[in-house]
RNA sequence: GGCGGUGUAGCUCAGUUGGCUAGAGCAUGCGGUUCAUACCCGCAGUGUCAGUGGUUCGAUUCCACUCACCGCCA
């Protein structure tokens, strides 16, 4: 087979670090490219990250930075995984590079002069740090963000819009026509439900906004994110001017991503591409999400799964084998440590690393080392095995074609445990004591083809173990350039040496290991020292302090002060002004009416032109993310002394 | 509320158009073996195939309803 294949992963968000959900899309779509690679296909596979948007300018601000410092930054961490995780993608592209922003600005001003964008306006209510609109129907009393769940603002803006609602048609019609462009089917027929019930021209453009790309000839506006963001799969293709590359590429484009953004890649994307006379993507894979160890992961339950660590702590290749064998494609799955190391130990050490190690050891025992000949006239049983191994391999590549990554996985290891029944019944031991070389020579040639078969076809998810594997059997060469369907029995080259090298991998003690996770947990949830404390002091000193108890009467903004409040209290014996620096983290809503601690005895202090009489006490983290306001466990009278 | 999905061994799941004693992996117990990473191989299991009713000579597989969980939409 040969022929050109283009496959991508999102554009990540950067205001972020890499997850676990991250990694597993990129390993997929990184075992994908190297398996068409395999079958001859040139291949061309992007991933990226997505720089722009209000909350990275937000970010950069309270880091005092500028947002392209800020970028710059954190998409270090993105580069460096995919190079501990082996991932061979061929591009890498910012949305932050001119070279996109031309292609962004370019796609715009088209489809401005053809129509399918024009000018609005857009009112409704606005999450900013979701930076998303919601309908009147999915906000509840409150007017909270569904997301979030913090308050809404109510928005007009001037926005430019997306014609969409032209392209329903044109859209059914093409995914009726192809079926498979949308997998798994049950992504498919949801789409294609939202579709039918109709759809509604999209906002593409924000003045809100400040970090993105400048819309061309009204620069008051940038691009939305998203308009923005999905272009990068047109841009690492060499859209508009690299023509070549285009009809070469695009025609095979398989954007692999998680459930929760189809609607983009299946409905507003292939809608801009319509528009642009492009063809929709080939094929959008839509995977499902991980839970850890039972639970939903999230930042504030802290089990973020470093990806990082479990590469340090378990090796690329394993990783990378478990998350696609542990699940469906498509599917949602848990992640466990221990059920890492199950798979590691059942599958890798006791399975796979067991067949090379038994293997190889004969080999060096009974035939000097060297790979012996095959059988001139085979027994039924190497005939069964021979049989076995040219049946997985063709099943293997149906599955693969199919991203049933798993049951890819499960036929190779058919086949070596298949391998290791095989020595149990031809008994190599004895027919090595024994001398009888004649039957000895072709059991252990048919054993070495089948982990010459597994290591092949094991390549595109364990790029190292494969290597290490045709290193120790002799065999040379590095079996990701090997071609999937050049792989025929009886294909090892007279001669080759084997060099037996430790273990592929080592059996991981389950005792043990429950005591080292168990104190890498105790570490993990210790919160560092964070260093500022004070000198000890004297009860006489606490008490020069007068702290009180006062009621928040009234909440305002200090003008030209983004953090600072006015707030009026009452101390029961005296109303007075103080001002307070929590306006991140609190609405006046949120505070008038509380009861809150004062110290009274402050002295005075003037900020931004408004007297403070006192101070307000709050708790805040060491990273100053999270804000807490101390307050009493009961109602009490205003005024009331704290000691 | 509308549409769709799932519910099978202790655990995770396979079961193509209804048909012989319902399967795999892991975990468990027993036996074998020593080339091997206390590994591998064999045997043994247990299952009201969510529940009820129906079609049929016969249903895990088809139909209806019920229950539980999930997804998309409103």
């Amino acid at each position: 087979m040969s022929g050109s294949f283009y496959v991508t992963t999102p554009i990540y968000y950067v205001n972020d670090v890499p997850h676990i959900g991250h990694a597993y899309t990129t390993i997929a779509a990184d075992v994908m490219a190297r398996y068409k690679r395999m079958r001859g296909f040139e291949v061309m596979f992007a991933t990226g990250t997505d720089e722009h948007g209000q909350k990275i300018q937000q970010a950069a601000d309270a880091r005092g930075v500028t947002a392209q410092e800020l970028v710059d930054q954190v998409v270090v961490n993105f580069k460096k995984l995919w190079e501990k995780l082996d991932v061979t993608n061929t591009d890498f592209v910012r949305t932050t590079e001119p070279r996109h922003q031309q292609v962004v600005q370019y796609i715009f001003s088209r489809l401005m002069e053809k129509g399918d964008i024009y000018k609005g306006s857009y009112e409704g209510w606005y999450c900013v740090p979701c930076e998303t609109y919601f309908p009147e129907s999915q906000i509840g009393e409150g007017r909270s963000c569904p997301d979030c769940g913090r308050p809404l603002q109510n928005m007009t803006e001037e926005s430019y819009f997306f014609r969409m609602s032209k392209y329903e048609k044109p859209l059914l019609d093409y995914y009726e026509k192809n079926p498979g462009a949308i997998l798994p089917q049950s992504r498919f027929n949801e789409v294609l439900s939202f579709i039918r019930s109709g759809l509604k021209d999209q906002s593409i453009s924000r003045t809100s906004v400040s970090w993105g790309v400048p819309l061309p000839g009204d620069e008051r506006h940038v691009i939305y994110v998203w308009f923005d963001a999905l272009i990068n799969y047109l841009t690492v293709a060499g859209y508009p001017d690299n023509t070549d590359s285009m009809s070469k590429f695009w025609p095979s484009v398989n954007h692999i991503m998680a459930k929760d953004i189809i609607r983009f890649h299946c409905i507003i994307w292939p809608a801009m591409l319509l528009a642009l006379g492009l063809t929709p993507p080939a094929r959008v894979f839509s995977h499902g999400w991980w839970t850890v160890e039972g639970e939903k992961m999230s930042k504030s339950r802290g089990n973020v799964v470093d990806p990082f660590e479990m590469v340090e702590l378990y090796g690329a290749d394993a990783f990378r084998y478990f998350l696609l064998r542990e699940i469906p494609f498509g599917s949602d799955g848990d992640f466990s440590e221990r059920a890492l190391v199950g798979r590691i130990n059942s599958d890798l050490a006791n399975d796979l690393g067991n067949l090379l190690n038994r293997t190889l050891q004969m080999i060096n025992n009974f035939t000097g080392g060297m790979i012996p000949s095959p059988a001139s006239n085979p027994s039924p049983l190497d005939l069964e095995i021979e049989g076995l191994a040219r049946s997985t391999l063709k099943t293997y590549l149906e599955k693969m074609d199919v991203y049933a990554f798993d049951e890819a996985l499960k036929e190779v290891w058919n086949l070596i445990r298949r391998g290791n029944k095989y020595i149990d019944e031809t008994m190599p031991w004895k027919l090595g004591k024994d001398n009888d070389r004649e039957r000895l020579d072709p059991v252990l040639f048919s054993l070495c083809e089948v982990i010459r078969f597994s290591a092949a076809m094991l390549a595109p998810f364990m790029p190292g173990t494969a290597c290490r594997i045709f290193e120790q059997t002799g065999l040379g060469d590095d079996p990701s350039r090997l071609s999937l369907e050049g792989l025929k029995w009886g294909g090892i080259p007279e001669g080759c040496v084997v060099n037996k090298k430790g273990v592929l991998f080592p059996r991981i003690d389950l005792k043990e290991w429950e005591k080292e996770k168990t104190e890498r947990d105790a570490k993990r949830s210790a919160t560092p020292d964070p260093g500022d404390h004070e000198e000890e002091i004297a009860i006489e000193d606490f008490k020069k302090i007068e702290l009180r108890i006062a009621r928040v009467v009234k909440v305002e903004p200090v003008p030209k002060a983004d953090k600072l409040y006015k707030m009026d209290l009452d101390l029961g014996y005296e109303r007075r002004t103080i001002v307070s620096g929590i306006r991140e983290f609190r609405s006046p809503e949120e505070l008038e009416g509380r009861q809150i601690v004062v110290i009274c005895n402050l002295k005075p202090a003037s900020l931004r032109g408004v007297t403070s009489n006192g101070m307000l006490l709050a708790a805040e983290t060491p990273d100053g993310k999270s804000l807490a306001l101390l307050t009493v466990d009961q109602e009490i009278a205003p005024g009331s002394r704290i000691h």
